[in-house]
DNA sequence: TATAAAAGTGAGTAATTGCTTGCAATTATA
DNA sequence: TATAATTGCAAGCAATTACTCACTTTTATA
C-alpha cells in the first residue's frame, strides 16, 4: 500500500515548494515532483486531485508556517511597538528561509490561472493586516503610536512594505540579504508610525 | 507587403499588454496575440524572434511611458517633497492605466524563466530608486527632510512600499481604485521622511 | 511597369504536460 | 490466511503551443 497518504502529501507539498524556490513556479510540473520525491507521476494524483490543489495545499502548508512563527508577536505581552519589531525580524528571517513563498506569490498562476490560490491568499494577508492593525490600535492605546493614523491603512501599507521588499528580494536573485533589511525597513516603519518616530535613526 | 514593421510591432506590443491585463500573462500565447491584432499567429513571428522577445519589448516599453510619466517630477524645480508627493500620485494614476504592467511583474515568466526580462526590469528599478533618492537627498539639503536618513534605502523602501500595494492591488482583482490610495500612501511616506512628519493625518 | 524585398498565411511539426486507465504490489484487518 | 482497500506504476491520451516552411500577396522603388 505504501506509505500512508498523510505522510506523501506532506513529502508532495514539500517538493513542490522545494522546486518552486530552486526553478520557479513554471517548470514544477508534476513530472519534476514526482521525481523529486522519488514516486512515478501519476502516483502524484493520488494523493491530489488536480495540479492546482497541490498549489493551494503547499501555499496553506506555508502560510500557517508563517503564522506558527509570528503568533507570538502577534499576540504577545510587551510594548506593542517593540513586539512590531520582532514580528518584521521575524518575518523576514521566515521568508528568507521559505523561497518557495516569493515564488508562489509572485507567480502567475496565482493571479489569474487559479481562483482557489488566489482566495487561499487572499485570506492570509487579510489574517495578516488584521492582526498588525490591531497591534497598532493597541500601540495608540498605549501612548506610543500616533493617534492621528488610521490604523488599518498602516497595517495595510506595513504589509505592502515587507511585500514590496520581499518582491525587489526575487527580482534581483535572492542576492541580498534578505533578514538584514529587517532593521533599516523598522527605522522607516518606527519613523512613521512612533510618536517619537523622528529621532528614528535609519 | 502588409503594415510597416514598426508599426506592427507596436500592435503586438499592445495587443501583449491588453491581453496580459485582462487575461494574465500565462494566457498571452502567440495565437490570441494574432488574433487580438487581427493577423496570422505565424505573422507575429515575422516581426519578433521569439515570444519571450515579445514580453522584453512590452516591459520596454511600458518602462518608457513610465518615465516619461514621471520624468517632470525627477527634474522639476519645486521643493523635493511636493515632487515626492506628486511623484507618488502620477505613478499610482499611471499604473491603475497600464494593468499590464503588474501582471507582467508578477509573472513566473519574468521571475526565473526570462533572464532578459528580469534584466529590463532591473533596469528600470535602479533608474527609478537612484532618482527617488537624488529627490531625497534634495530635500535633505533643503533642510526638508530628516538629515540622519539614509537616502538610498529609503528610496528602496518608498518603491517597495509601491509596488507592495500593487501588488495588493493584484492580488485583490484590482478592485480598489490605487489612484486613490495615493493619499494616504504618502501620509505614511511623509511621516517617515519629512522633519515635520511627526504631523501627518493618515 | 518590372522587380525585389518584406509582410502575410495555411498547414504542419515537435515537444510538453496534465491527467486517465488497467493492472500489480502492498498492507490492514477480519 | 482471505479480503478489501489503498498505494503504486507503465503506457498512453488529448490538448496546448512555440515555432517552421513553402508559398502567395502586397508594396516600395528603380
Amino acid at each position: 500500500m505504501g506509505k500512508p497518504s498523510e505522510q506523501r502529501k506532506q513529502e508532495i507539498i514539500d517538493a513542490t515548494l522545494d522546486l518552486a524556490a530552486s526553478l520557479g513556479v513554471k517548470k514544477v510540473t508534476t513530472q519534476a515532483i514526482a521525481d523529486h520525491v522519488g514516486i512515478a507521476q501519476p502516483t502524484v494524483f493520488r494523493h491530489f486531485k488536480t495540479r492546482d490543489a497541490i498549489f493551494v495545499a503547499a501555499i496553506s502548508s506555508i502560510g500557517e508556517g508563517l503564522f506558527r512563527n509570528l503568533a507570538a508577536f502577534f499576540s504577545g505581552t510587551g510594548p506593542a511597538d517593540e513586539r512590531l519589531h520582532q514580528l518584521v525580524r521575524a518575518q523576514l528571517r521566515f521568508i528568507s528561509q521559505n523561497k518557495g513563498l516569493p515564488r508562489l506569490l509572485f507567480s502567475d498562476r496565482l493571479h489569474l490561472e487559479s481562483p482557489l490560490l488566489k482566495q487561499a491568499v487572499q485570506k492570509i494577508m487579510n489574517g495578516y493586516t488584521q492582526q498588525v492593525s490591531r497591534m497598532i490600535r493597541e500601540g495608540q492605546a498605549a501612548g506610543l503610536m500616533r493617534a492621528n493614523l488610521d490604523a488599518e491603512e498602516c497595517a495595510c501599507l506595513v504589509a505592502a512594505l515587507i511585500q514590496g521588499l520581499v518582491m525587489r528580494w526575487s527580482i534581483f536573485d535572492f542576492d541580498f540579504d534578505l533578514a538584514a533589511e529587517a532593521e533599516p525597513l523598522w527605522g522607516f516603519i518606527a519613523a512613521a508610525l512612533l510618536v517619537d518616530g523622528e529621532g528614528a535613526v535609519l
